[in-house]
DNA sequence: AAATTACGCAACCGCCCGTCT
DNA sequence: TAGACGGGCGGTTGCGTAATT
């Protein structure tokens, strides 16, 4: 069987993702959330492939994302969980919250690769399932706080990005599945119906960017504050 | 000051897996 | 049961910038 490209490649934009993107994307998901990324560009108004757009999110402007400089327990974390899961990158950036598996594998290879003693035999029991379990969900578990997060709609609603980080309580980074359901939430307030809604671009935010985002006590990101009314901004403090 | 090299990071690519029909 | 599809993951690439010559 051959697999048809993730998307058609033709005419879709490659390369730096240019600030009136991320906020074209950052207001999409944070609004509407992430229910299919393959069409996910097309209603945001993005000249992108799908996956171009989750890893955008997931990266950079998904909320929570701790950059700049590693601590050193964060290396040393990284040093031990990469001497028993070898290159799980995913399951690694689980146990560090704010940090990003591709983030964690470029400070790897620029950084502790070098430190770390070439020799050094990774675990075959790695590809083991049991010695991965160190606190890595299976993805029923994910599967499972999907429905639970997420009761049933005119249309099923996922919100991919539980599944890729990993062990939500654990990490404190539950704040995406916050932000899926208060999007929801505000819509259902707004008594519209949401899946006919047409993609609103940029009612949301004003002309210099992020502005009209701000964190809350918690570190919940709100696009919502200057859109929605006081109830709204309650609920999401 | 200019040229070259090294480095860090963002993004892309292709494969794999799970789910749905 | 097989095929189609979407999402996730790890490897790799390419660009921008800092450091060095």
């Amino acid at each position: 069987m051959v697999r048809a490209p993730c998307c058609d490649k033709t005419g879709l934009k490659k390369g730096a993702w240019t600030p009136e993107e991320d906020r074209k994307l950052m207001a999409y998901v944070t609004r509407y959330g992430c229910w299919n990324w393959r069409q996910l560009p097309k209603f945001a108004g993005l000249q992108r492939c799908g996956k171009s757009c989750r890893l955008r999110w997931l990266n950079y402007l998904r909320p929570n994302i701790k950059r700049g400089n590693y601590t050193k327990e964060e290396e040393e974390t990284i040093v031990s969980l990469h001497k028993t899961l070898g290159n799980r990158w995913s399951i690694i950036s689980g146990k560090l919250p704010g940090r990003t598996d591709n983030e964690i594998k470029n400070h790897w290879h620029t950084n502790l690769s070098k430190r770390v003693k070439p020799n050094q035999p990774v675990s075959s029991e790695v590809m083991n399932e049991d010695s991965v379990s160190v606190g890595a969900p299976s993805k029923s578990d994910h599967t499972e706080k999907n429905v639970e997060n997420f009761p049933p709609s005119s249309q099923e609603i996922s919100c991919s990005e539980l599944s890729s980080v990993s062990n939500d309580s654990v990490l404190g980074m539950n704040t995406v599945a916050e932000d899926c359901v208060s999007s929801m939430e505000i819509f259902q307030d707004s008594g519209s119906d949401f899946w006919d809604l047409p993609f609103l671009p940029d009612n949301n935010y004003n002309q210099d960017g992020y502005e009209s985002l701000f964190l809350t006590e918690d570190g919940y990101m709100s696009f919502y504050a200057s859109a929605y009314d006081a109830d709204a901004i309650d609920w999401i403090q």
